[in-house]
DNA sequence: TTGATTCAAGCAAACGTTTGATTTAATCCT
DNA sequence: AGGATTAAATCAAACGTTTGCTTGAATCAA
């Protein structure tokens, strides 16, 4: 009778086949999804036996939800943004910056977002609606920053659909990117394309978020006339 | 040898197999994806035999192309914003009405605009890029949209983004639906929430337009200084 | 030796598909 | 009209393959 060692915690050093089989998981499951990706196939690309599967995570399902939580670490993009003394445009540059490092850096950082992503639309989540409450915290901050800076007392129906609108745009970036790609030649490729890519985000948040001020009658108390924008 | 009538044909009338068939594709293919849908159940969905899928539509994938594509009329889309006589506001609440009207309608035609969602986010399509062509042309005809009201000569990066952003926002109705409701309770299914996001989303892309317009010294012609913004 | 890890082999279940028989309904021929 | 003919449609059963997972022996390090 084998048993892992805790197949729970990211246990400190074993060869590296539980690390070879975890990148082979987000590799493949972001790539072809869940049920088209085989463990045959997970353990050929880990170069690991069938077993090993088993022997670490469990089962399959025991492996989609390591490969989908382990690398995940939600305080930190909240931190990008909360700050209340920042003034709004710097705030959502933040806000946004969370959503664009994963395309700054290497291919894994951009597949694990893709597995999120991926887990967002198949409501018939392996791992509830955990995804849902990751996601609530970040809707809720952006909710108070908006309330703040439009100078509103409470949330109402407008104001969430102009936060959904902003997450929107970040979360197209993600979704789109390949389909993008084929459409618009360049647009996602080219150097310094994830900088552009900010600015773009920015100003279009801004403006949308001006536009509803002014319908409001409530003009932004800050950003001067003539900003980065 | 029993041969179907004309497999690529959508052949005149066959009791009612066949279109129940079909109308079970959507529901599941949509609901939990291709791999995770079983001939099986497909048939049992549809009240029909095993043997039927193969009959009417060759195999699993004649079934799923099927589904994917014998609902889709693209110019229809086309013809609610291209008009060249339309003030920017009109034409860019056309070009949302294609996005929104899914949604006004029953839950088969949301079920059909998930299923061409999730294949687009499946680069490893049974339907290769065809796709891809035939959001091309909305695409073009936005950018050819935007390029006339911002008195542009010609397509850059900058413009496209702009053109992403703007699709990008009637997509994430879409994707996000389920997500949204989870997050924002009410935002969709509330009475008149199609209409509320109608308004919303063209607030949002004309503040885009206008930010954009702004930025490159060419402000816009049209859209009265006091308009329905 | 001991416990942790890897392995080839094999299990039952589910998969997509095919088969040959059966039913249904329209068409034909006297 | 009415039995014979035919093709379309449906069916239960089975095909061979692939699936996820387990087993018990082999290997390795301490």
């Amino acid at each position: 009778m084998n048993l892992p060692a805790d197949p729970s915690r990211p246990p400190a050093e074993t060869g590296d086949a539980r690390a070879r089989l975890l990148q082979a998981a987000i590799r493949l499951f972001a790539h072809q999804g869940y049920a088209k990706t085989s463990t045959r196939e997970l353990a050929e690309v880990a170069q690991v036996n069938v077993a090993a599967i088993s022997y670490y995570f469990g089962d399959k399902p025991g492996l989609y939800r390591a490969a989908l939580l382990e690398p995940m670490d939600p305080t930190e993009d909240l931190a990008r943004f909360t700050d209340p003394s920042l003034p709004l445009e710097q705030a959502l540059a933040g806000f946004y910056a969370g959503f664009l490092e994963p395309l700054r850096q290497g291919e894994d950082a951009r597949l694990c977002t893709k597995l999120h992503l991926r887990e967002m639309l198949e409501s018939t989540g392996l791992i509830e609606n955990g995804l849902a409450r990751s996601i609530q915290p970040l809707h809720d901050a952006l909710l108070a920053l908006l309330v703040r800076h439009l100078g509103l007392e409470g949330v109402d129906d407008e104001l969430q659909r102009l936060a959904i609108c902003i997450e929107g745009l970040g979360v197209q970036l993600h979704v789109g990117l390949d389909i993008n790609e084929a459409i618009a030649p360049g647009v996602n490729t080219g150097p310094g394309a994830v900088d552009h890519w900010h600015g773009t985000l920015l100003r279009a948040a801004l403006a949308m978020v001006q536009a509803e001020a002014r319908r409001r009658g409530r003009p932004l108390p800050d950003t001067p006339p003539g900003s980065t924008l």
